[in-house]
DNA sequence: CGTGTAAGGAATTCTGACACG
DNA sequence: CGTGTAAGGAATTCTGACACG
């Protein structure tokens, strides 16, 4: 489950040239709670190729006049409905074993 | 082709705590041309995941006992015998789809 | 609210060299 | 040959604040 892509190993400054957003918007996105780097010993943050890929739907969302917490209300539905599709999907698989008994 | 696991984007004090190597001797390997990081505007390093795992490579054949130069001409044979291999393999397809025309 | 910026300091990285073996 | 280390400087990042709107 956890591959690279979920390694919090990148600095700000790549993140930045990553998705073209200031270093200052994605401390300010991170304030709002819009995503949770990882730090050094020494504080610099490190994110993963996950947080560029949310920073890039976040900054379209931006785009689209939405606010960071209509932003972060958005992602936590879209989180609890992609649990609740992977539990109906988990039920149906237990339901057709059982019907094999 | 080129993934997550391509991009240059950690810099050589994570590649210390991923590999647990000193800064050192990763630079020293490269200096010894067994990897080619990429370069920030200012200057610093840039490594990707495959170079982390050809790191984790390289500190298994020094433990072996193998010298720079020996590694850098068994990586160069690897790479032939791998590009051959393809080669072949895409002549067997070609001559397959070859025998129904 | 969201973002730019100047400020001062701390963490990180760089190079070239000397040392040892 | 492979690696540690001290040295000095430069690049990178951090925080808290002020500004604007």
């Amino acid at each position: 489950m956890a591959s690279y892509k979920d390694k919090k190993v990148i600095t700000i400054g790549v993140v930045s040239e990553l998705t073209g957003l200031s270093e200052r918007k994605i401390r300010y996105y991170e304030e709002r709670k819009l995503l949770a780097p990882e730090r050094s010993k020494g504080g610099t943050r490190k994110y993963s190729f996950q947080d560029v890929e949310r920073l890039v739907d976040i900054a379209n969302k931006m785009e689209d006049g939405m606010q960071t917490f209509e932003i972060r209300k958005m992602e936590q539905r879209e989180l609890k409905n992609k649990q609740l599709r992977e539990r109906m999907l988990r039920g149906q698989i237990n339901a057709a074993f059982n019907m094999r008994k």
